[in-house]
DNA sequence: GCCAACGTTGGC
DNA sequence: GCCAACGTTGGC
């Protein structure tokens, strides 16, 4: 099997969680075809049809969380904060080991270009620490195929693999880190008297390690830079 | 370390 | 297809 993404650690949050490596920019030749993008949105084989299934809903802007803070994982270091990324050849990484369908469903509905929050998760100060680019999208993750993996699936075969990743790369840093703490404020403000952080998925689905957001709530966040914490 | 929330598995 | 048991996530 092709290995596109040759260096790298993998630790991004598996499904809901995480995980993630690091690569250099790969091959174009292993772009997915079209079809491979259909995303399901469950594990369910014969999905309802629904708005995200069909890709209705476009998404433009993502929060993708991963671990900032060593844990072992099958005698894996899960650590992969966003220092880590930028620390790494041209500042990118492949996100592996992504192990939940609908986080996986809406890696593949990146598009390149589109931006993504780094979200630092199970961690001291869990939040928003800043923000990268996707440069890569959907293909197939390698790691599901390697035993030695953390995130290994035995159930899946290169013949049909289960499981893609993206590429993405460091933008930026936030101007200030922005705190789960505070965000869950802002979340509680908005869902009792409106505002845009009233639905965001950090909060109505928490597990989810892949998620998207609105134009409101991507901008919301952002403006949240230039504001003293709550 | 605890544990609530929620996704997955597998018996029936 | 139901659902109990089990496993995982991730804040606290």
């Amino acid at each position: 099997m092709l290995n596109p993404c040759p260096s790298s650690p993998s630790r991004l949050l598996t499904g809901t969680a995480q995980s993630s490596k690091i690569t250099a920019l790969v091959d174009r030749r292993f772009l997915p075809s079209s079809g491979y993008l259909l995303a399901l949105q469950t594990a369910d084989s014969n999905p309802k049809p629904t708005a995200e299934s069909h890709n209705l809903t476009q998404h433009r802007h993502w929060l993708m969380k991963s671990e900032p803070e060593s844990r072992f994982e099958n005698g894996v270091d899960m650590k992969f904060g966003i220092e880590d990324l930028k620390a790494l050849p041209g500042q990118s990484s492949c996100w592996d080991g992504v192990r939940n369908y609908q986080a996986r469903n809406f890696m593949r509905q990146m598009k390149e270009g589109q931006l993504a929050f780094f979200y630092h998760s199970n961690c001291k100060e869990p939040g928003i620490a800043g923000l990268m680019t996707i440069v890569k999208e959907a293909y197939v993750d390698h790691t599901q195929f390697d035993k030695k993996d953390a995130h290994f699936d035995a159930s899946s075969k290169p013949d049909n693999p289960k499981w893609s990743m993206v590429d993405v790369q460091y933008q930026r840093m936030m101007k200030r880190f922005l705190p789960l703490s505070e965000l869950k404020k802002h979340h509680l403000q908005h869902r009792a008297h409106g505002g845009p952080l009233k639905d965001m998925a950090l909060f109505t689905k928490t597990r989810l390690s892949v998620q998207p957001l609105t134009a409101e709530e991507f901008d919301f966040l952002l403006s949240l830079e230039d504001k003293e914490p709550l």
